[in-house]
DNA sequence: AAACGCGCCAACCGCTGTAGA
DNA sequence: TTCTACAGCGGTTGGCGCGTT
């Protein structure tokens, strides 16, 4: 399918808006909302096209906007939901009320490529990293007694119910094996490497820990039973890029942490 | 004071997904 | 099923402001 550009008619404006503009495209939306944006400056009286009226709303006049500088926290969200999600800035938009995708993109481009460039393991201290890893190893062992001094974040012990993955095979993780996951660092890596075993283990060794007499993983619903600390850890540690898996995980985060909950990807 | 370089960010571009005819 | 129109998304760009020389 051939399209013209949308700005290409004679007469468009582009480049930056003026306070005229502005005011006669609010206007027009808190009288008649924007149903159709392609109608829309037509309606309005605009010399724009629908697309530039739509990002000059969605990025910079809609209500709900919040200005000024991230926070340290909106920082770490967005750092933690890009190893998640990548560079689905929308997505990540989605869970920090306030903030466009544009702006999280510029943010993320900006400022938080180079702070994770000075301190590639996130947000820890080398020492923090010794212990995560030295938390990894102890995860294998004996999830249950298992916690994260540097994640204060998910000492919260009311993580709830949770979907789980219809099967083993249902979870990818990176790394090959247990020594591995404890010698590299523990940001995602090595994906496409043989999972499978470590997924089992991991699983079943959540699935033994806790109470689940009758429950199986194909349920819908069980009480997931390691702590919160681990699964955080693990959360991060593994191949969560994996569409097929990435909501079971994220719900399982927002159980767990202070990540903020939303309906959908 | 002028020239230059760089960072930031608003806006644009082009592609994809989807709904409806 | 195919075609078309549209909204939405992520990548990219251009211009402004600020600091440095």
């Amino acid at each position: 399918m051939v399209r013209a550009p949308c700005c290409e008619k004679m007469g468009l404006k582009k480049g930056p808006w003026t306070h005229e503009e502005d005011q006669i495209l609010v206007a027009y939306i808190q009288s008649y909302g924007h149903g159709n944006w392609r109608a829309l400056p037509k309606q309005a009286g605009l010399l724009r096209c629908g697309k530039s009226c739509r990002l000059r709303w969605t990025n910079y006049l809609r209500p709900d906007i919040k200005r000024g500088n991230f926070s340290r926290e909106e920082e770490d969200t967005i750092i933690k939901l890009h190893e998640l999600l990548g560079n689905r800035w929308s997505a990540i938009a989605a869970r920090l009320p306030g903030r466009t995708d544009n702006e999280i993109k510029n943010v993320w481009h900006t400022h938080l490529k180079k702070r994770l460039k000075q301190n590639p393991t996130n947000l820890d201290t080398t020492e923090q990293q010794m212990e995560r890893r030295e938390c990894e190893l102890r995860l294998r062992r004996d999830p249950q007694t298992v916690n994260f001094p540097t994640q204060q974040n998910f000492d919260n012990s009311d993580y709830g119910a949770v979907s789980p993955p219809q099967s083993s095979s249902d979870i990818s993780f990176a790394g090959t094996d247990s020594s591995a996951a404890t010698t590299e660092n523990c940001s995602m890596v090595n994906r496409d490497e043989n999972l499978t075993e470590l997924d089992e283990n991991l699983w079943s060794e959540a699935l033994s820990a806790g109470e689940a007499t009758d429950t199986t993983a194909s349920e819908a619903q069980f009480q997931f039973p390691i702590s919160p600390a681990p699964l955080h850890e693990a959360f991060y540690a593994h191949d969560l890029y994996n569409d097929d898996n990435m909501d079971f995980w994220y719900n399982m985060l927002v159980q767990t942490s202070e990540l903020p909950e939303l309906p959908e990807f």
